[in-house]
DNA sequence: CTAACGTTTGTCCATTCAGTAAAAATGCAC
DNA sequence: GTGCATTTTTACTGAATGGACAAACGTTAG
């Protein structure tokens, strides 16, 4: 099951190359956009000519793909981990801040997805669609169960991963933002803690004072 | 204070072709992002050559600042509705709900503006980090005297308004991933009241269930 | 009618950009 | 080394696109 199609056969240096010219395709992708990116600006990133880097993909279309392909696993990985056997609240809170930590270590994936979603998602429609909403499904299920049991909020478990997906990627796809509005001073490393605590604390309790 | 500079002294006629470029130009621009899009586009979609068009705006550039512009306006007016006279909660309630009536009325202008500032924001950081910061400053004073007073629990105001950012604009921007795991069938017309109701219940009472 | 003005169109140009072709250089097995 | 395969460079093509411009067209005031 693993990599069923056209096992690619490459040598070490192809690996090597391909590696870097990815590397500057997605600080070049994340930053313009698909159509913002010129074949020539990711050359000169990965520090080869413009025919070189097409020695190694037959186009930027196939760079893209190949992007986006490898980024959606890495992207589900934390909703995979969400476990049915352990305590709900441990573990939501788990998956928020795994989210958010990916948000802070991987901005540049974020982005590229971000930009393919609003784009209408032309190129991972299929996949959205599939493996995507299967995941999602059968994660659902399972606080849908915790809720049964009384052990969360009664609450919609799909617009729940929703609220968690925006709120945590907000702080890689809005960066911009967020530091022009928190201000460049009170804008230091803390802030992924902040925005840390802050998530925990809205998810687990929100706004209205308890009792 | 009403359009403090140029009084552009418009017919009647340049008017409506100027509004009607405009309306074409936030449809193309929110689907394809700046540089993804043509001036042909714009034109075939205002119904108008594209030299005719260029006879109304200068430039792409002109069409897009023109549009931005007029967007943030429209975009703050319900943060700045949020009143320090009245119940907090049922404030911040209505806070959300208008935030998430214009993600359902203005999908474009919500595109147009998270394609902006994905892309760094190069347009409008100024716009950023001083109309935008200063109302999000003072709003964040109003919520920080509820918090003193008691009547709401203690959070941190700025990524409060993040989080209602970026959950409400979830639904405009991420509409595709969102109908794709939703699925087509149960993706009918309740589901931005789904979407409400979610909302403001996790953002009063969080998950953890109530005493 | 006609002069003046605002509007529209057809045509053209320069640039950018994805992708190709083929030669030149490099590495590598023997 | 010699011959073969891989990699890199130089030079180019063709399409797309932003924009310029002048001529033509229409409308209206006198």
């Amino acid at each position: 099951m693993n990599a069923p199609l056209k096992p690619p056969k490459r040598t070490r240096i192809q690996t090597e190359k391909r590696e870097r010219i990815l590397e500057a395709a997605l600080e070049v992708f994340s930053t313009n956009g698909f159509r913002g990116s010129t074949i020539d600006q990711i050359a000169e990133a990965a520090g080869m000519s413009k025919p070189n880097l097409l020695y190694y993909f037959r186009s930027k279309e196939d760079m893209h793909q190949t992007l986006i392909s490898k980024l959606l696993d890495t992207w589900l990985e934390p909703l995979r981990e969400l476990d049915d056997s352990r305590d709900p609240l441990t573990e939501l809170r788990g998956y928020i801040r795994r989210k958010l930590e990916m948000a802070r270590d991987y901005p540049r994936e974020s982005r590229l997805f971000a930009n393919e979603i609003l784009q209408g998602a032309p190129r991972i429609l299929p996949l959205l669609e599939g493996e995507l909403k299967s995941l999602v499904d059968e994660k659902a299920r399972i606080i849908k169960n915790w809720i049964r049991a009384g052990r969360i909020a009664p609450t919609d478990p799909y617009h729940l991963i929703f609220s968690i997906w925006a709120t945590t990627q907000h702080y890689s796809d809005f960066d911009v933002q967020v530091r022009a509005v928190l201000g460049y001073d009170h804008y230091g490393e803390g802030r992924f803690e902040d925005a840390a605590r802050f998530l925990e604390n809205l998810f687990l309790d929100g706004l209205r004072p308890r009792g």
